[in-house]
RNA sequence: GGAGUUGUCUAGGCCG
């Protein structure tokens, strides 16, 4: 923003293109204020939004949860003229599938070939991705129909959602079909498709299975990724082998897959389910140390493993760095709190933890 | 002519 503002004092004018850029990129770091002033500034300007304007701030607005200003900001997209395209439509029906409410979605499929928008296969993936999710499996594959006699060819994405909603299914060996027909139309398997299989097969317990589609995945030039290790590491952790664990983190490093903040919370869980609470508080420090920022899952993880461990002083301390560091949790994450240190004994620090919920203006529920 | 917006994989706790 400052070299941005500089750029207009030095008598650049910024087109359309560079706000959608700050547009977007506020957006991501979740500063939804200072990109709806950006768009205010180019609505009173001379140089007009575009559709992809309003569609980076209301996909910000939705990802921030608010979808209260991703809809004022559709009707004001709406308002100023501008019409919603393809990708304006995707962001809703994402949005709408996330939310459970498929028939929405579906509504606006309707809507979008009214306004001789055409659904692509983002359109449609999203959908079905949607649907399959909510159960409504005869829905998703007429849609999928329609979606090949529009013309509109699946992509390697859209095979990954299919396999990935499989093998949620366990239907592993319809998802193995899936993988030799991708390959067949000429779509080639990458990572993603991999790792959907291989986590279902480790989740099934067919290891040798999970290893094999490992091996195929390098044998075809593909290479693991940081969520590969993720799922090896979580594999290894629930059978209690922890130092096999941390052999593969060193392993995953060496490939250029840099751990994650999933990666860690993995770890700590698992060194508390093997009952090493020192391992697991190293890891923090560790995973720090790396540079890696934990989060609510990963505070939440640690305190339930100390208070379950009879650390409940040491977990107290961790909820007061958690909020400093990355907020407050929400209700039910409060109501596992309190939970945790009743387990512990400690009803003292159960009640003042209540407390801080009610103190806060949140209500218990 | 170029640039900017959308879909798929992996982690924890409480309650159902």
């Amino acid at each position: 923003l400052f070299t941005f503002r500089d750029m207009i004092q030095s008598g650049c004018t910024p087109d359309v293109v560079i706000y959608n850029t700050l547009i977007s990129g506020l957006c991501c770091n979740g500063k939804l204020d200072k990109a709806a002033e950006l768009l205010d500034e180019l609505i009173n300007g001379e140089c007009a939004p575009n559709a992809r304007t309003y569609n980076a701030l209301i996909h910000g607005c939705l990802k921030a949860g608010n979808a209260d200003r991703a809809l004022t900001t559709y009707q004001q997209m709406l308002d100023n003229g501008c019409n919603p395209d393809t990708v304006t439509y995707n962001t809703l029906i994402d949005w709408l599938c996330k939310e459970g409410k498929t028939d929405e979605a579906l509504r606006l499929l309707e809507e979008m070939s009214g306004r001789r928008c055409d659904p692509d296969t983002y359109t449609y993936t999203t959908l079905i991705h949607g649907l399959f999710k909510a159960g409504k499996h005869d829905i998703a594959l007429s849609t999928f129909t329609r979606m090949m006699k529009m013309g509109c060819n699946p992509d390697v994405v859209t095979y990954n959602m299919f396999i990935d909603s499989l093998c949620k299914e366990g239907k592993i060996d319809k998802a193995l079909e899936l993988l030799e027909g991708m390959t067949a139309m000429g779509c080639d398997p990458d990572t993603r498709t991999y790792n959907a299989l291989i986590h279902s097969f480790l989740q099934a317990a067919r290891t040798d299975m999970a290893l094999s589609t490992f091996a195929r995945m390098m044998e075809k030039g593909c290479s693991p990724s940081t969520a590969t290790y993720n799922g090896l590491i979580g594999w290894l952790c629930k059978d209690g082998k922890t130092d096999k664990a941390l052999e593969l983190l060193q392993e995953m490093t060496g490939r250029g897959c840099y751990p994650d903040t999933r990666t860690y919370t993995t770890l700590i869980h698992g060194f508390f389910k093997a009952g090493r609470a020192d391992m697991a508080r190293s890891t923090l420090t560790r995973m720090k140390e790396n540079g890696c920022s934990p989060n609510l899952v990963t505070y939440c993880t640690l305190i339930d493993g100390l208070c379950k461990g009879g650390k409940p002083d040491i977990a107290l301390e961790l909820v007061e760095e958690m909020i400093r560091g990355v907020g407050d949790p929400d209700i039910r994450m409060y109501t596992s709190l309190i939970d945790g240190f009743f387990q512990a004994d400690r009803a003292d620090m159960a009640l003042s933890t209540f407390k801080r919920i009610v103190d806060k203006g949140c209500n218990p529920d």
